[in-house]
DNA sequence: AGCACGCCGACT
DNA sequence: GTCGGCGTGCTC
């Protein structure tokens, strides 16, 4: 009988499986994704089970044993497995960083994590009380209390003065059981009616319940998608299955889990950045174990185990959020997608502004296209004022059309929001005397000016230093600080206007709790000026709020880099959105210094999908995605020319260029140089999936082969957002 | 990624 | 004389 092995995936930025023996005293059945313990050089280490080895990559009498099993069942259910599996291959990252990743963090380590604590509980089914023994009082009691309630949670018992050690023994007696997440499963609050684009759309999808299909659903800001999502998880619910919901992770709100919470009480969960680890875990468990039916989450709940999957829907589909941007760098959007696909259901990508990916998906008709145009109400999606601030004076950024619009508004008891994607109080520090400039020391850019905080921060990476007394060059202490920041635009208005400006950014919300009370004092309905960055841009709704000014887009809308038009535009139309949500009609006045750019004027003129099949014929023409698949493979090093020299040397190793395949680079990155390391680029680009996917392989055997230590870090980037 | 081994500088 | 710097090599 040859000794029996297993093939196990090693958290270690290695592309390899490592082999292990499986003693006889596990015992157990070999299955694909248990967790193990093993000896991996010279300490443990938690792998996942990939298969059964059919022969030992080394001969077999080298082999380490497995020490342990740490699952009782496989943590990473089959298809979950061939996910990750698939994952790893396409994203070209380490197959054991990839599953690791797909667990939650409590299961990353050997430690059996402690149960998470239940925090609600009610009776067993068929529970016969007469069985307690006469004396016991207060078990008989707490019987009575979860026949009255149903279920009890932690504060409940405490008001109703029950103690932990009753609770105890009545779960002991296995009379009592922890609930589900939350109170009891029933009908949740009716939905509005749907209109008859909404009909349409919720039809198709829930026609194809029970099959792999993918819609595009394209609808204008507060036209009810959220409501088309509600219908056809309630439909899939009805035929028993779950639901996997995701969204940006700024749009994981309270507001938005409460919302689905209110529909469906009792059946929903959350998977987020913001839960503790244990409750994580918890949640997880919820959804694995079938107590909840549907998950709400950001980009890492794609890969939540939902035994009984049937719709998937992916909400804000085009926002960059679902890209993971450092170590694997997957697309939860595009996971969700093949998800969809090996588990033969429907899924919904929507969006007010879809990706042109999504687009082209939908051209070529691989999406099917679900429009909604009418918004819900009576409200009129506000319309886009250009206003042309060439040699127009500005007032801390405004010129005097915008001001004329925001005294109006506050006059008619209505509030503005303004819209500046730049914190800080000014991105330059400048010395008046000799123009010295505070520059990052660790990056090629610039420190921004914090003012109140009296320092000097740099937006690349960690660096922050205090704000410099006088000019270290000349010890003169005269500063100009150049350009608006948020910050300075509040103080500005705040001397400049008596009602209250409130500033919404990543500086002025960094407070646990600030942003909800920031939220809830705009939702009292004072008039009111808010300034904030993209942060206000997302998620919340403001209904007050009937002007937006945007004062300053034009370096994105026009960038050359071909992404940053699209996601400006994306962000333009999304700030634009916040106006006039309710009964009132809103105002959206965006400051240019190009008004009279092809683009703009067809973004603002024709619309969104006028400007998007613009963008589309340019990428057609200059083949770039999505008419033709992008990897970008990026070195940092502690000087430039040991990035570019690495990526250099793999560039030899691929193929010559040819019609269906090419290469840029390697190049250094636009800002070479940031927290203290040198970045260079290598892009590569092919007419086919399988020409790219084969060269970056190559790619990885050889970046591997190089000796190449601490100095030199490399990463492979599929699909890349930008290409640098 | 970790972790050990290994070979050169300033310290009780 | 040793403590400790991080270069380099290996992990079934």
């Amino acid at each position: 009988m040859p000794p029996l092995l297993v093939s196990v995936a090693i958290p270690c930025p290695l592309r390899r499986r490592f082999d292990y023996l499986w003693p006889d005293s596990l015992g157990r059945v070999i299955e694909a994704g248990l967790r193990v313990r093993v000896p991996f050089g010279r300490r443990e280490v938690v792998g996942v089970v990939i298969a059964p080895a059919e022969g030992a990559a080394v001969d077999a009498s080298r082999l380490k044993a497995v020490s342990e099993v740490l699952d009782e069942r496989p943590s990473l259910s089959p298809p979950l497995l061939s996910l990750g599996l698939w994952a790893a291959d396409y994203y070209h990252h380490p197959v054991g960083e990839c599953l690791q990743q797909m667990l939650p963090v409590a299961l990353r380590k050997a430690a059996t994590p402690a149960r998470a604590k239940a925090e609600r509980w009610q009776l067993c089914a068929g529970v016969d009380v007469s069985t307690l023994p006469p004396q016991a009082k207060q078990q008989r009691a707490l019987c009575e209390a979860f026949r009255e309630h149903g279920v009890l949670s932690r504060e409940a018992l405490g008001e109703l003065g029950f103690s932990r050690a009753t609770l105890r023994e009545l779960e002991k007696k296995a009379l009592v059981e922890e609930a589900a997440t939350t109170a009891a499963v029933g009908g949740g609050v009716q939905g509005p009616p749907l209109n008859d684009e909404q009909q349409q759309a919720l039809v198709a999808i829930t026609d194809a319940l029970g099959q792999f299909r993918r819609f595009l659903l394209d609808g204008i800001t507060g036209s009810g998608k959220t409501e088309v999502y509600l219908r056809g998880i309630e439909q899939c619910l009805q035929q028993g299955r779950q639901c996997l919901v995701l969204v940006p992770e700024i749009g994981l709100t309270p507001q938005t889990l409460r919302r689905f919470e209110r529909r469906f009480p009792g059946r929903v969960t959350s998977l987020h950045s913001g839960l503790a680890d244990s409750e994580r875990l918890r949640n997880w468990q919820a959804a694995r174990d079938g107590h909840c039916d549907i998950v709400l989450g950001t980009r890492s709940a794609v890969f939540a185990d939902l035994p009984r999957l049937g719709l998937i829907i992916v909400d804000e589909e085009h926002d960059a959020s679902y890209k993971q941007q450092d170590g694997w760098r997957y697309s939860a959007r595009d996971i969700a997608v093949k998800r969809a696909a090996d588990q033969g259901c429907p899924i919904v990508l929507g969006s007010a502004t879809p990706s042109l990916d999504s687009l082209h998906n939908g051209d070529q008709g691989r999406y099917h296209l679900l429009r909604l145009r009418q918004r819900a109400g009576e409200a009129s999606e506000a319309a886009i004022r250009l206003v042309d601030i060439r040699q127009q004076p500005l007032q801390d950024g405004l010129s005097a059309a915008l001001l004329t619009a925001v005294d109006a508004t506050l006059a008619a008891g209505n509030q503005v929001l303004l819209f500046l994607n730049r914190r800080g109080f000014a991105p330059v520090l400048q010395c008046h005397h000799c123009g010295w400039i505070a520059e990052c020391a660790a990056c090629d850019a610039r420190m921004t000016v914090h003012y109140k905080r009296r320092q000097l921060r740099c937006h690349h990476c960690e660096a922050v230093r205090g704000m410099p007394r006088t000019c270290p060059d000349c010890d003169n202490a005269e500063w100009l600080y150049e350009g608006p920041g948020t910050e300075r635009l509040e103080m500005n208005l705040q001397k400049r206007f008596r009602e209250r400006v409130l500033r919404i950014d990543r500086d002025s919300t960094s407070a646990k709790g600030s942003m909800a009370a920031l939220v809830a004092e705009v939702r009292q309905g004072e008039p009111c000026i808010l300034v904030g960055t993209q942060m206000l841009a997302k998620g919340h709704h403001f209904p007050k709020v009937t002007l937006v000014g945007v004062l300053d887009m034009d370096a994105g809308l026009f960038s050359a880099d071909y992404r940053a038009t699209e996601s400006s535009a994306q962000l333009l139309l999304q700030v634009a959105g916040r106006a006039g949500r309710a009964e009132q009609a809103g105002e959206v006045l965006l400051q240019t210094h190009c008004p009279q750019h092809p683009a703009l004027q067809t973004l603002v003129h024709r619309g969104y999908r006028q400007f998007a099949s613009t963008l589309l014929a340019e990428r057609r023409l200059l083949g770039l995605p999505p008419f033709s698949y992008c990897a970008v493979i990026r070195a940092d090093a502690v000087t430039l020319s040991e990035a570019e020299d690495f990526l250099a040397t793999l560039r030899s190793a691929l193929a010559e260029p040819a019609n269906d395949w090419h290469m840029v680079g390697p190049l250094p990155a636009p800002m070479a140089r940031r927290a203290g390391r040198f970045r260079a680029s290598l892009i590569l680009q092919a007419d086919t999936r399988g020409r790219l996917h084969g060269q970056l392989q190559r790619a990885c055997a050889v970046a591997e082969g190089q000796r190449a230590g601490q100095r030199l870090r490399w990463s492979i980037d599929v699909d890349p957002i930008d290409l640098f």
